[in-house]
DNA sequence: AAATAGTCTACTAAATGAGTAGACTAAAAA
DNA sequence: TTTTTAGTCTACTCATTTAGTAGACTATTT
């Protein structure tokens, strides 16, 4: 399950992108649109930032929005900067990976069976932007 | 990312389908094998001997073993017994369906990648059994 | 009756999830 | 240059979940 936080990353992106080359929009616009409490909004919006997805402006006129045209943004992306794996097993990881302890890793069939799990979610999730969730 | 019941369900469940009528398992056998937590194991084998995919026999030449074909017993019916739904959002979810508040489901795109992220997980772990994991 | 092996209830500690509070900083306008 | 505006940052809190543990109980066999 996507945390809380991963779903209203991805409501904000949403909104953002439906308004991409529209100037800076305010928090507590995206807030109240898409029903999201205001300062755990501004958490999930800052991460994004820093992770270079969004860009923002302070004082009058300031907000957030995208400089990357947002067919090009990822939701695998967003949700692995929120929620980090997208993996079911961290040894299948790619971005997040951890060996597993006591598993022979070169011959492990647990391991095949979540790599394809995995391949199955990414070829879904790195091929839809957030423009496809608007 | 599954949790460790999970994982410790599905390599208990292959540990039995290695020995597919070959009479009754001791849990202590399989938490050694499997370097699981014996005790926790204890929880994890009721839980799916509840749910009818284990059965158990209790005193002096006991344990568990399967009653289905190991082919028969898909990975999807472990990980949701274990640890609930599959989906990554709840309103996409087939067994453990819950409407999400403030979304109109009949037209809503996030609904619609995260039902194809559904399916395509689904495709691989209603696919594979306990015995593609030995 | 004793030994064996699963069953069941309940507990704990640590981590995570979902937010909140409030001070701080940058940019623009008065 | 002060005020206002709007994002930034640190650090909380509280509830739930995760990952186990303890110990008594029950059924089966010898």
């Amino acid at each position: 399950m996507l945390s809380k936080k991963a779903q209203y990353a991805i409501k904000a992106a949403g909104y953002l992108a439906e308004r991409y080359q529209q100037g800076p929009i305010q928090i507590h616009e995206i807030a109240e649109n898409k029903k999201i409490p205001l300062k755990f909004l501004e958490n999930i919006l800052l991460m994004l930032k820093k992770e270079g997805i969004f860009e923002s402006r302070k004082g009058k006129g300031g907000g957030y929005f995208l400089v990357t045209p947002p067919e090009k943004i990822m939701l695998a992306s967003i949700i692995r900067i929120v929620d980090g794996p997208i993996a079911l097993i961290p040894c299948v990881s790619l971005y997040f990976y951890k060996k597993c302890n006591d598993c022979d890793e070169t011959d492990c069939n647990i391991k095949k069976v979540f790599a394809e799990v995995r391949d199955a979610t990414l070829k879904v999730l790195e091929n839809k932007s957030i423009l496809d969730v608007v």
